[in-house]
DNA sequence: CCTCCACCGGAACGTGAGGAGT
DNA sequence: ACTCCTCACGTTCCGGTGGAGG
């Protein structure tokens, strides 16, 4: 009689497993040679050249939407950087990478900084989380840079994600960073800026731009051919000889992936999410259905999990947004989604928030895509935001099911 | 053409958590 | 124990506004 595993597990012990080494499809994977980014890297190349004879680098600022190629990109120039000065024996300039999407403060960009390049305190203990006036941590990673000259690059990955924070605050980070070069003795720092935002220009304080905008490069997205180079060079090294069904599946995950604007991450996500399905259902090859598949997962996966993270105040309000739109509304006002709201509040018995407040919180959750708003006029009756559900109502119930204490008003709600 | 609604969204400020130094 | 930081999250106040209806 057969067991349920044997035959899953014997096809691992046959070695038929589909993937050889899935990290080749992660984001952060850095590989050998980066095709269609020679122009860019060859531009980044030759502004950072200098460093190597120990002269500081323009600034360089990176454009290009989301998965094209601009951090790795950079990550792989500052390698080749810095292993280049290393086998000639040059003093090797110092390297920094910071996202500041994750980072986001002021004080944090400092500290990380900090920590990359082994600033540390006095008294030789770490830069702490928090505490310090920010003056001092620059302190700290001034004294560090100019006890030893050298020249730190630094890059600044989703660099727009500081402006959009708080306004004024972005531009101080930048500004105090591009400043600091005036006020180092014998070190210099050199920024790459990167930006998936395009306007982001724009919300840059002059100051600011005319030291950081110095260099500019723009990474236009894959089209289907590229992305379709991308993925075999990484198929080849991530899966196993024959795992992929036909050349269709890697031209339909290159076709998917162009619809969202050549986003190359997207492309390599898919792929390798295709690839475990297949896995884990004991095929022996990914095939197209596999790739239509995985889109889904990957849709259904990231929607369950920003609404799963949601704070609970905007979890309300997104209830709210999902009762009124249960009852068959189309167009949902802000004033009526804030009446709604209220209700739900009370019963959570959650502080009731303020419209103000709520109506930031309707534009977060915009801006999450898991709803949409427009600000309209009603003429004689007032402007407001129109609100509409962004994704399937049964989708949210099901998320929003899950959170017992909603589920519980859900119930009430429907008795009425 | 003008009015005026119902909100938008900027600005300034308050609170309290989390941490450091003294 | 007390002062001094940053920062997330809210509140209060208020000037601004597109366009239906008079």
């Amino acid at each position: 009689m057969e067991k349920p595993l044997d035959k899953l597990f014997d096809k691992f012990l046959q070695g038929q497993a589909i993937f050889r080494d899935r990290t080749a499809l992660r984001p952060t994977y850095v590989p050998e040679s980066l095709p269609y980014r020679d122009d860019q890297m060859n531009r980044i190349g030759s502004i950072l050249g200098p460093a190597l004879r120990g002269a500081p680098p323009s600034n360089i600022l990176c454009y290009g939407k989301t998965g094209t190629g601009k951090t790795v990109v950079a990550r792989y120039v500052l390698d080749m950087l810095v292993s280049k000065a290393k086998d000639s024996g040059v003093n090797a300039p110092l390297t920094a990478f910071v996202n500041c999407r994750i980072v986001g403060t002021n004080y944090r960009v400092l500290k990380r900084l900090c920590d990359q390049i082994d600033a540390t305190m006095p008294d030789g203990s770490e830069v702490p989380f928090t505490g310090l006036p920010t003056d001092e941590i620059r302190e700290v990673l001034k004294n560090k840079l100019d006890s030893n000259p050298s020249i730190l690059t630094v890059v600044l990955d989703e660099v727009d994600s500081l402006l959009k924070r708080d306004a004024g605050q972005g531009n101080d980070i930048l500004y105090g960073l591009t400043r600091m070069n005036g006020e180092l003795e014998n070190s210099r720092i050199s920024i790459i800026g990167i930006s998936n935002d395009l306007t982001f220009k724009e919300m840059l304080d002059p100051r600011v731009l005319s030291t950081l905008g110095e260099e500019e490069v723009i990474f236009s997205p894959y089209n289907a051919v590229e992305l379709k180079g991308i993925l075999e060079q990484r198929v080849a090294l991530a899966f196993n000889t024959d795992a992929i069904g036909d050349e269709g599946v890697i031209n339909l995950v290159g076709a998917l992936a162009a619809q969202e604007h050549g986003d190359a991450r997207r492309a390599l996500d898919l792929l390798r999410t295709a690839g475990e399905l297949a896995e884990r259902k004991g095929d022996e090859k990914v095939t197209q259905n596999h790739v239509r598949e995985a889109q889904k997962v990957i849709e259904r996966d990231t929607i369950t999990e920003t609404v799963k993270t949601l704070p609970m105040q905007s979890k309300a309000v997104l209830f709210a947004v999902y009762v009124l739109a249960s009852k068959g509304q189309q167009n949902i006002f802000t004033g009526e989604c804030y009446n709604v709201y209220s209700d739900i509040a009370k019963s959570l018995s959650i502080d009731t928030l303020t419209q103000r407040r709520v109506s930031d919180l309707i534009s977060e959750l915009d801006m999450l895509g898991l709803i949409n708003t427009s600000v309209i006029s009603k003429g004689r009756y007032g402007r407001t935001k129109r609100i509409k559900l962004a994704v399937s109502k049964k989708q949210i119930g099901v998320i929003l099911d899950d959170d017992v204490r909603l589920s519980n008003i859900a119930r009430d709600l429907e008795s009425d």
